[in-house]
DNA sequence: TGTACATCAGTGAACGCGCGTTCACTGATGTAC
DNA sequence: TGTACATCAGTGAACGCGCGTTCACTGATGTAC
């Protein structure tokens, strides 16, 4: 019930906020214990005063990662919001911009690692199972209430798609072309708005 | 110039056969040489007879599995259009099956490694542009001439991603109905022919 | 306020293990005459 | 057809290295009186 987070928790707030970046660079099987102790300024050997094991660090790292992200979508969002654009519009123009392409470390956790979900161990995937849930709950509320159920699913897969085989092609034209084709799709098929 | 393949050229196809099922069912950070050697019923030692390195055999390997996919698509896709479907129903009836949800192993090497890709050396990553590539002029290939430019790259994504949330919920009812959902959308949006 | 002690966060050396890679060797296959 | 030799595919031990994890210790912080 204390005010002021002691000086361990802010510690393991900070190795988490670099772990949580840290999988995304560099995917799940990318980080080791010690390169993310050291990142955080710490050394290795206290890391199993914070976690039970790496893999308990993954899953929190996943959801953490995962607050991360919604904090800067929601932003990203009123920014566009305000400017005039739908709801609808802004998560795409946010999602799927150049910026979020190249941005893997501090963007969608469940587009920087979803092909790797399946291979985790049971707590971690259970995490990224209810990432993959919240980010259908974000498109959802975008929507105009009334769309055909099951809309915000197909919009989510094709979200996720998109910057996945965008980074697979590269940070360059031919990526950059597939996220616009995505864009253009997306916004003709389920937006509502005026091109703002 | 020799018309049967000589025992190496055997053994190097056994390797590369083993190797492309193995990244889709471990990832790339997930196979290791010798078990790959081991699967393949030799010893690890003489994996530099065939390959310079192991990234040249992942590079090599990614290829093979998209020719492996490739191939299993085509069948899949004659047998369907022969019951009547339209090349588009029976692509993605197809691709979003559930027997594609729990084949990883046997199934499109994008949907299995799509977020691993920008990870890996500079042959892996060319290798895993093809895939992309190839992958989206599949697409191409089952649309209505005169489909509007970028649908293909805007179905490619949604077909890829949609396979990888359903994985991420897990082989189960949720995932099975992230799929259906897909299915569902893409065909109301781009299929032509009467429900099969 | 000051001293003595207990608690606790973080250090750094060490462990066992599995990895990618190398290499001297073996035994089978193919070639020359 | 048979023998002698060269070639070659695959074997298995060994290497250096980095990993996840453990643990005895240190030095700083907090508490009791």
């Amino acid at each position: 019930m204390e005010i002021a987070p002691s000086r361990k928790a802010l510690t393991h707030e900070r190795i988490l906020d670099t772990a949580a970046r840290a999988i995304r660079r560099a995917g799940f099987q990318g980080v080791g214990v010690a390169d993310i102790m050291k990142e955080a300024g710490l050394t290795h050997g206290g890391f199993y005063a914070h976690f039970a094991s790496r893999d308990a660090l993954l899953a929190e790292a996943l959801a953490h990662a995962g607050q991360q992200s919604a904090e800067r979508i929601a932003k990203g969002n009123a920014t566009r919001e305000a400017r005039g654009a739908s709801p609808f519009r802004a998560l795409i123009e946010g999602y799927l911009s150049e910026r979020h392409l190249s941005g893997t470390e501090n963007g969608c956790a469940v587009a920087a690692l979803a092909s790797e979900m399946p291979r985790q161990s049971p707590d971690v995937r259970a995490a990224a199972a209810q990432r993959v849930r919240s980010l259908m709950a974000l498109v959802q509320r975008s929507l105009p209430t009334g769309a055909a159920p099951g809309s915000a699913a197909a919009i989510a897969s094709q979200m996720v798609g998109a910057l996945q085989l965008a980074r697979a092609l590269g940070d360059n034209a031919e990526g950059k072309a597939l996220l616009a084709a995505n864009r253009k799709a997306l916004l003709a098929a389920y937006d509502v708005s005026p091109p703002g």
